[in-house]
DNA sequence: GTAATATAGTTTCATATGTAACTAATATTA
DNA sequence: TAATATTAGTTACATATGAAACTATATTAC
């Protein structure tokens, strides 16, 4: 007499989505802590502050494609920000749609506070794990990232 | 005369938070797909019927526990699922505030479908790396995740 | 040059989520 | 054992989010 089959057992401690996220909140719980607790900045609002000050006069279209955001999240940060008084819309002289982001001074200075902080959180963070390690999780990382999306570019 | 300083640049690209989050999200995707779009389960509910499926009885509270979600996370996840007809809620007898959760019949046989599913997802996923990088990848996480989050154990 | 199509970005609306307040039951302590 | 504090879980409210519709401009096809 057959045996009852056994289906295979799903334990969500070894589940990687389930790793990922856990732990993706856990380092970004960290780090949020500097920029809203101190700043009032939203995750979406700091990432948009970053590709900026990296690239002034961005547009928000290309924020999205570098942060991973949808437009209207974007949108959103990039008004919260403005409200805020960190970031300023400037006309697009050949495309009257698109506009071109800038940090102003109170932007370009908050975010210049907050980067050192953040670096030494991340910094901290990761001396859990020797130089070695740290670059083979950063390139096993990004295995796993063109093998989840191979269509676009994740970084 | 003293060079201006070159406050250290952040790259959010080689940020950890961001590529752990955006890695996480392009993982999750793929697996919601699963669960989701073929059966309408959030991710929520789907992380309630895994610990449920595991531990028939289980409480609320260690749900939470178990999967990092919160009581109120918990409570609603709980509360669709019995609408949906997959769970089941059931007196505890020594304690009238806490009741024992079990998976009913259909909600076992679409557990059931969707763990082969989602397991195979997975190793088509991680099949990007060789078992020693799967392994390797692990441990690194575990880790990290000691040094993001010392006080809780996070799986 | 004009109609049709596509793109940049915003707004709207419905739903999801987090925090705090709440209810009910149990445990503590005096 | 009565009063107090804790715990399990839900509800209410305010805010965040995602999808779709929308506005304005630019591009393409004819």
């Amino acid at each position: 007499m057959p045996e009852k089959t056994h289906p295979a057992p799903l334990r969500l401690a070894t589940f990687l989505p389930f790793r990922l996220s856990v732990l993706s909140n856990a380092v970004s719980e960290r780090i949020a802590e500097l920029y809203d607790r101190e700043f009032g900045l939203s995750v979406w609002q700091w990432r948009v502050m970053a590709v900026t000050a990296d690239s002034p006069g961005i547009s928000a279209t290309e924020i999205g494609q570098r942060t991973q955001m949808d437009k209207v999240a974007v949108s959103r940060a990039v008004a919260g920000l403005i409200e805020m008084g960190y970031l300023e819309r400037r006309a697009s002289s050949d495309d009257a749609r698109r506009s071109n982001l800038v940090l102003t001074t109170a932007g370009t200075g908050i975010y210049e506070l907050i980067v050192p902080l953040a670096l030494a959180e991340e910094a901290q963070l990761v001396s859990a794990l020797s130089d070695k390690e740290q670059s083979e999780l950063a390139r096993l990382m990004g295995k796993l990232a063109k093998a989840a999306s191979p269509e676009r570019d994740l970084w």
